[in-house]
DNA sequence: TTAAATGCAAAAAATTTGCAGACGT
DNA sequence: ACGTCTGCAAATTTTTTGCATTTAA
């Protein structure tokens, strides 16, 4: 379990009980919307408001403490910083799955910047398509 | 210069002046969010509706006729239809450039989503980093 | 001619803001 | 104790909806 408390102070935000309670719940459920981690904290702290929700987000955002991911036709997701990966997302349920990454394709996309004298920071790969189950359910 | 009127009515879509207009700023102009597309569009006619670009954007998106590109921390950006290519986005500016993509790395993923038993459908790849004026400008 | 599309105005949803009181350090 | 953070309520922004009228085919 990580030490959330740490990971805040390190980057100079106080470890609130609201803070914690979105990484936690973030952690245990993968990738969340601003609404799905609201109603998930709710539950536990039914007196937060939406308003602390959106605020700390944009701020741990800022700080790289979570990452924002970008869905097409959906509302953005929120994890927490981790190693790189990509991101397989059913367009279905909605559901994000992650996926090592490959080193491969880093130096393929380093090439790519490099000729445009772009300075690459961050890369973003996203897959569309049909979980498993998504599949069978619409197989029938 | 595409003929919109026909690649709309090959969607079962009316070739109206509101939808071509659509196509023909986003053609000029790249990428553009809703806002950006209604700026341009009021130009030349002024008694447009948001309310229509907005329908007509989720409509074509439905028929592919535009491609939706999720930005993080920013407000989508539509794009024409056009043969699979990468993303390079700057954080500064939000100006998005396109670089044409490689098939070596689709045989990359979908081996990755095979092994998974997802069916992949699009796949997106976003490079975010500095353009090279982005560079400069912050440079001095 | 007629089903579909537009534009308006109003409604709903999403996000941001200001500020008084509460809390972490 | 101090400056930051929270929660509320209000403001703003973004997106959607219903409907009378217009328009493409």
């Amino acid at each position: 379990m990580t030490d959330y408390v740490k990971v805040l102070q390190e980057n100079d935000l106080k470890a609130t009980f609201q803070r914690i309670n979105i990484l936690d719940v973030i952690d245990k459920n993968g990738h969340m919307s601003v609404e799905d981690i609201y109603e998930e904290i709710i539950k536990v702290h039914p007196s937060i408001s939406l308003a602390t929700i959106y605020k700390n987000i944009i701020l741990m955002v800022e700080k790289s403490v979570l990452v924002e991911v970008p869905i097409a036709s959906k509302k953005p997701k929120y994890e927490l910083a981790k190693s790189d990966h990509i991101h397989l997302i059913c367009t279905e349920c909605g559901d994000v799955e992650d996926k090592a990454c490959l080193d491969m394709t880093d130096k393929v996309f380093h090439d790519l910047t490099d000729s445009e004298g772009f300075m690459l920071h961050k890369r973003q790969v996203n897959l569309y398509g049909l979980c498993a189950s998504c599949r069978e359910a619409l197989a029938s």
